[in-house]
DNA sequence: CTGAATACGGACTGAAGAAGTCGGATATTA
DNA sequence: TAATATCCGACTTCTTCAGTCCGTATTCAG
């Protein structure tokens, strides 16, 4: 639980490759699976709903694939996230028009939502361009600097 | 994903409806259970992980059932995450013994283990009591205050 | 023009985890 | 002793995730 799903991780991890070859004009989905291991077909699904999510562009045919839409810096993490598995919601019951059942617990969600944006403050504040330049940990923290303030 | 489970949910509420309670010696399963419309022995087993874990004490017997074990300022969301679901992390391969067999993938999650140290850090410092405060949304965004960066 | 390489997209299967139930054992108290 | 509890393991059911299969459309090279 509160776990990212394979398809988000193999999506950030295509993104990353993508911004470590700007010399590419493309590379296809296969180039991306064969370089992590990642199951092909999958991860072509994947690339696809970032496409049509304008994360990616994409161009069929031989020496065809995909290349980010924008620059590096100006693809978020969350955007990412949100384009492979929908919006997320730390709480299982949200206050949108499909209201829970359980009519007091609800007085628990609430302050959770804060949570909830909190990460997705964190995720907003990551881009494609850091996890590019991220290289060792202990070498050089300098990079993103994500403040984020919660307030019940 | 990224969604805490429903037995985590529960958990929360009734910690927070046993602080709000704090005349009641203890109070039964079954009690938090029907006031909030949970099923009852799901509810039980909630209670007696988070009685292992040692945030609540149990008490056989007519008139038993569970009371907090410490201050509910002194309990955090996270330790009852913790204790219900076991230990998260934000991706799937941790760099634990277990490691991950896919070799080059992990240079995305170093990063994202920061994403989730800084989630870890928002649930702790909430506790129960910050949940049994919170009265309305639009009226007194007081109390706590958790103040995280993040550093890639 | 033809064939290879590629993106696109729906349907399907298997595995895993979540949610909840059942049944029984133990402890405490009226 | 009977009622009320916690305690605990096994089980079913349901959903979601992960991955595969297969067919179609598009583009380019020869």
């Amino acid at each position: 639980m509160l776990k990212l799903t394979k398809k988000a991780d193999y999506g950030l991890m295509a993104l990353k490759y993508l911004a470590e070859h700007p010399e590419m004009p493309a590379l296809s989905a296969k180039d991306v699976a064969d370089a992590y291991g990642i199951p092909a077909q999958l991860l072509a699904k994947i690339l696809q709903s970032l496409t049509k999510s304008g994360l990616l562009r994409s161009h069929a045919g031989m020496n065809g694939g995909y290349a980010l839409a924008r620059d590096a810096r100006g693809i978020s993490a969350y955007e990412v996230i949100l384009a492979i598995d929908g919006p997320f919601f730390i709480t299982s019951c949200t206050k949108g028009a499909k209201n829970c059942d359980l009519t007091p617990s609800c007085t628990i969600k609430e302050p959770l939502a804060r949570v909830n944006d909190t990460i997705a403050g964190v995720l907003k504040s990551i881009s494609i361009q850091d996890l590019a330049e991220y290289e060792h940990p202990d070498v050089a923290p300098h990079s993103a600097q994500g403040l984020v303030t919660l307030t019940l």
